[in-house]
DNA sequence: TGTACATCAGTGAACGCGCGTTCACTGATGTAC
DNA sequence: TGTACATCAGTGAACGCGCGTTCACTGATGTAC
């Protein structure tokens, strides 16, 4: 059953990225490691040859979830990236969405190793923002990023398809991106 | 051991509060019932006696919760629930703190009927605030709130006495605060 | 008011189940000669 | 380049454990007479 040194290199990414969206979805401790292995293919017997816990995997998920963040951003333009942030699509496709987003609550109740990558991420994405839109303060950007994660927490914890998950996106959406847009 | 029909209420109520507390601490996942049910002094047995099942009491603690944030606010001006609300007290009690902040995000995994609730939350915490505030719009309030809450879930997830975790509280508190205050 | 009986809040053992983790094993890959 | 052997990614059974839930039981409370 030995596996090419690339394959299995592919294979450990591939499990960390199907990790990733499923722990968005359905929080670090709606998945187990038995159902994550399969949706990536394999036994859950291997974890351990990849991972020395699922801890450990969920760190490396995180991380890997802002790395794609950041290089899904082809134009780092802030409001671009907003545009998209505040939408419905992304608030109903917690899978692929925002690491942030999905999974802060999550990371508060982790240990000191998971929040450190939590704040290493988002410094990363402050940092991205601030290189590309110099006209905006990190404050600001600081500030602008923690209000659209309200939205998209607030919108998501109402019911599916209820006005009041659409009144809430629209109300942050007007107010944070600008007027003309 | 059969005990007086208002001590049961009374030993529910407390059941109740109990749970909201383990649960805005730790998520939904992170307490068991038998944890649940010691730490208001009881044993486990009794639980079926009082709920028809954990997620019926996840809706009830949740309601609760909702009341205790409204009934705290014995003068609910707008500046002065938003300063309590964007302190670092409140923010480092997630026991005692906003159950939105809290628990929005497991919300989100769990069933209607638990979304209906928190819908329900944030519609009369958004009412209240109106009544009391009639010079903010509903939109302004529901935005403003979206932010808040952003803030301390952003703030969260940093570790604990990280700057990271200050500047991203200051900075919403100094954009959602009026400057003067 | 006093007595007899039904009710039911709370107890603690037990249920099946899925969790994270370990381990002996397989067999293709990698390596040494 | 070919052969012999060591390595190790992946398998699948098994581990102890805590989960949500059920149940027979207790005994004070509530009720009927």
């Amino acid at each position: 059953m030995r596996v090419t040194k690339a394959q299995a290199q592919a294979n450990r990414a591939h499990i960390v990225e199907t990790a990733g969206d499923l722990f968005r979805e359905r929080g670090y401790d709606g998945v187990g490691v038995a159902e994550l292995m399969a949706a990536a293919g394999f036994t859950h017997g291997g974890f351990y040859k990849h991972f020395g816990s699922k801890a450990d995997l969920m760190a490396e998920a995180a991380e890997c979830g802002f790395s794609q963040s950041l290089a899904a951003q082809t134009e780092p333009d802030v409001e671009a990236f907003l545009g998209r942030y505040l939408s419905r699509a992304h608030r109903d496709d917690r899978s692929a969405g925002c690491t942030l987003a999905a999974l802060s609550t999550d990371a508060a109740r982790q240990t000191p190793e998971i929040k450190a990558t939590f704040a290493q991420g988002i410094e990363s994405l402050v940092t991205a923002l601030s290189a590309a839109n110099p006209q905006r303060s990190r404050a600001a950007i600081i500030d602008t990023l923690a209000h659209a994660i309200g939205a998209i927490v607030l919108s998501r914890a109402c019911p599916d398809d209820s006005p009041l998950a659409d009144e809430i996106l629209d109300v942050c959406r007007q107010s944070i991106l600008p007027p003309e847009a």
